[in-house]
DNA sequence: CTGTTAGCGCTTTCAC
DNA sequence: GTGAAAGCGCTAACAG
C-alpha cells in the first residue's frame, strides 16, 4: 500500500505538502496539486484512515447492534440506516447481539474500534443502565425502545397509536370480541402496544382481553391453540407482529376457521412477508427505513454536539389487505 | 477516554508494562498484572484498536459488499457472515453497492479504512478485472458469481445442478412441457441454472424452453403473462429465484390456473417468503448461511497467508412443498 | 521483570 | 508556497 510519503516522493514534494494538496488545507500552487494528483493515480494512492483517525479521534464509523439479522423486521431498517450513513460518508459496523454477553462484548470492541456513535435496536440487556454502562461515553441512539429510556436519544414508532387503530378498524368492521396477543413483556414497545389496544377498546366500550404470544410464529399458534382450546369466543384478533399473526392465522385454517371469514386478523409491523401470505395480511405499518435514517441522522447530531436528549416518534398506518372483514355473528 | 498511559500511570508502571500486563507478551509479576487490571476497571479502558492496527497492520474487520440488503435472500447470507466473523473475532462492515459507481466508491472507502479483507456478493461491476483493480491488493472473496471468476476465490452453489433437480423432480411428477423462467443475463449464475435446466430437459429427452424473466416478482408475473398470452402450453415451470416464481404464481392464479393442479412452480434460494406463501413453493434450497460463513472462513485463510485460488461449491437441495405436483394433461 | 526509544501514516503547528 | 518537527495510542526492539 503506497503512503503519502511515497505520493509525496513522486510528485518531489514534502509530504506535508502532498497532504495539504488533497486537502485543500492551506496554501498550495496549482502546479503542486497536480503533480500530487497523477502520483495519487500512479500509486493507486489511497489515503489511510486508520492514521487519519488517530489524529482526528473520528472514524467516521457507526455500530448498528441488531438482535437478529434474520428477524423479516430488520433488513429494511438496516438498509435504512446504511443508506443514511453512506450518504454521510459514514460506514457502518453491523453486529448481532444475541445475549447480553455478546453484547457487552461486541459493543466494547465497537468502541475499541473508535465507532464515532452507536445505534442499539431494542435492548440486548436487561436495563437501561447496563446499556448505558456497556456504551461508556460514546454517542448513542437506541431504535424501537422508548419508554424505558429516559435519559437516552431514541427513535421509535407511535406503538400506543399503533395498538389503537387495529382495534379501530376491526371495530369499524362490526367486530366487538376482540382479542389482543401480546408480545414478550420485556420488550416496551409489546406493553405500549397492549396499552393502545386496551384503551382503544374501552373508548369503544368493549372488554379487552389480552393474551401473552410473543414476536414468533409459534407462539401465535400456540396462543390461538389455547383459546380454542378454552372455548373463548371471539371474531377478530391483533398481533403483536406480524409473525405472530401469521402463525394465528395457520393455527385458526387448521381449526378450519377462514380468515376473515370467521376470525378477522390484524399483524403489526408489515414486514414484506405480510404482502404475500394468503390471504394478504391486514397489518399496523411500520416505517422501518425510516427508523434506521433517522437513527443515523439523530447520531450524527450528536457527534457534531448536540447533547439534548431527542426523542423522535414516527407514525404507524394501518395498511388494509385481505386477513379483516366484517363481522358475522 | 482512558488511554494506556492513564492506566500505566494508576498502576504505577510503565506504559509497556501495562501493554505487557495485558496481552501476556513478556514476562511481568503478578503482582503488577492485578494492579494494571485494577487500574483497568477503575479507568474503564478499552485499548484503541485504531492506535493498534496502525502498527499491527492488522484492523481484524472485514468489508462486505451487498448489492441490495433489501433483497429477501441475503439476510440469512449476512447473518452467516457476521455470526462466522464474530466468532473470529473480526467485525464486518456492511456496505451496499447499488452501482458501480457506488461500488468503487464504497471499496475505496474500505481499502482506506484497512479492511483485512473484503467479500463481495455478486458483481457490482460489469467485469471481473474492474472488481480487481477496484479492490487492489486486499484479500477478495466474491459469492455467488464464479464462472466469470477465474482468478478469484469465490464460494457458490452448484446452480447446474439446481438447474437439474428442479427438472427432475417435475419430470418425475410426469411433466414434460416444462419452461424455464431464467434470470438477469448478466448473472452468470442465472446462465448455469439455463444450463442446468436445458442439460437436464434434454437428458429426460424433452425440449428446452426458456423465457426470460429477471430476480423481480414483476418479470416472473410479467413472463407467464407473455406465455399465456401466446398461447404457449406448458404443466410446469422452473424459475430462477423464488421471487420471479412468486409472481409467476400470481400471475397464473389471476388467469385462472390453479397451482399445482394446473401448472407446477418450483422456484430457487427458499427465502423465508418461500414457505408462506400459498401454495407453499417448492424451490430449490441454497445454503444461504453457509455462503456467507466459508466466505468468512475462506477470507480468513487468505488473510493468514493462503495464495492459492479456492473455488468452494456448496450443494442445492429440493425442498418439496405444495406448489408442485402431479401432470394431468 | 521493567523502562526507554522509536515509529506505524497522517496532519497540524511553527518556521522560513 | 513549502518543509521540519511533533504527536495521536500503541507495541516491538533494545537496553538494563
Amino acid at each position: 500500500m503506497a503512503t503519502i510519503r511515497d505520493v509525496a516522493a513522486a510528485a518531489g514534494v514534502s509530504a506535508t505538502t502532498a497532504s495539504r494538496a488533497l486537502s485543500g488545507n492551506g496554501r498550495v500552487s496549482p502546479a503542486t496539486i497536480v503533480r500530487v494528483g497523477i502520483a495519487v493515480d500512479a500509486l493507486d494512492y489511497q489515503p489511510n484512515e486508520i492514521a487519519r483517525s488517530l489524529l482526528s479521534k473520528r472514524t467516521m464509523t457507526l455500530g448498528l447492534v441488531v438482535p437478529d439479522i434474520t428477524n423479516p423486521f430488520f433488513p429494511e431498517l438496516v438498509a435504512g440506516a446504511e443508506r443514511a450513513a453512506s450518504a454521510l460518508e459514514r460506514t457502518i459496523f453491523l453486529v448481532e447481539a444475541r445475549s447480553a454477553e455478546r453484547a457487552r462484548h461486541d459493543i466494547g470492541l465497537l468502541r475499541g474500534r473508535a465507532v464515532d456513535g452507536i445505534i442499539v435496536i431494542g435492548n440486548p440487556f436487561p436495563s437501561a443502565a447496563d446499556l448505558l454502562t456497556a456504551v461508556g461515553s460514546i454517542p448513542l441512539i437506541v431504535v424501537d425502545r422508548a419508554a424505558s429510556m429516559s435519559e437516552i436519544s431514541t427513535v421509535c414508532c407511535d406503538h400506543f397509536n399503533g395498538g389503537n387503530i387495529g382495534v379501530d378498524h376491526l371495530v369499524g368492521l362490526g367486530h366487538k370480541r376482540i382479542i389482543h396477543l401480546a408480545g414478550p413483556v420485556a420488550a416496551d414497545v409489546s406493553a405500549q402496544r397492549v396499552h393502545g389496544y386496551e384503551f382503544a377498546m374501552r373508548s369503544h366500550g368493549l372488554t379487552p382481553h389480552v393474551v401473552p404470544a410473543g414476536f414468533e410464529i409459534t407462539g401465535g399458534a400456540a396462543a390461538v391453540e389455547a383459546l380454542l382450546a378454552d372455548h373463548v369466543p371471539f371474531t377478530a384478533l391483533t398481533a403483536a407482529n406480524d409473525l405472530s399473526a401469521i402463525g394465528a392465522m395457520r393455527a385458526l385454517s387448521q381449526a378450519g376457521l377462514s380468515v376473515p371469514g370467521r376470525v378477522s386478523v390484524v399483524g403489526y409491523d408489515d414486514i414484506q412477508m405480510a404482502s404475500f401470505v394468503s390471504p394478504a395480511l391486514t397489518t399496523v405499518r411500520q416505517p422501518s427505513a425510516d427508523l434506521g435514517s433517522q437513527a443515523v441522522e439523530l447520531i450524527a447530531r450528536q457527534i457534531e454536539g448536540e447533547t439534548k436528549v431527542i426523542r423522535r416518534v414516527l407514525p404507524v398506518e394501518l395498511v388494509a389487505r385481505e386477513s379483516t372483514g366484517r363481522a358475522n355473528s
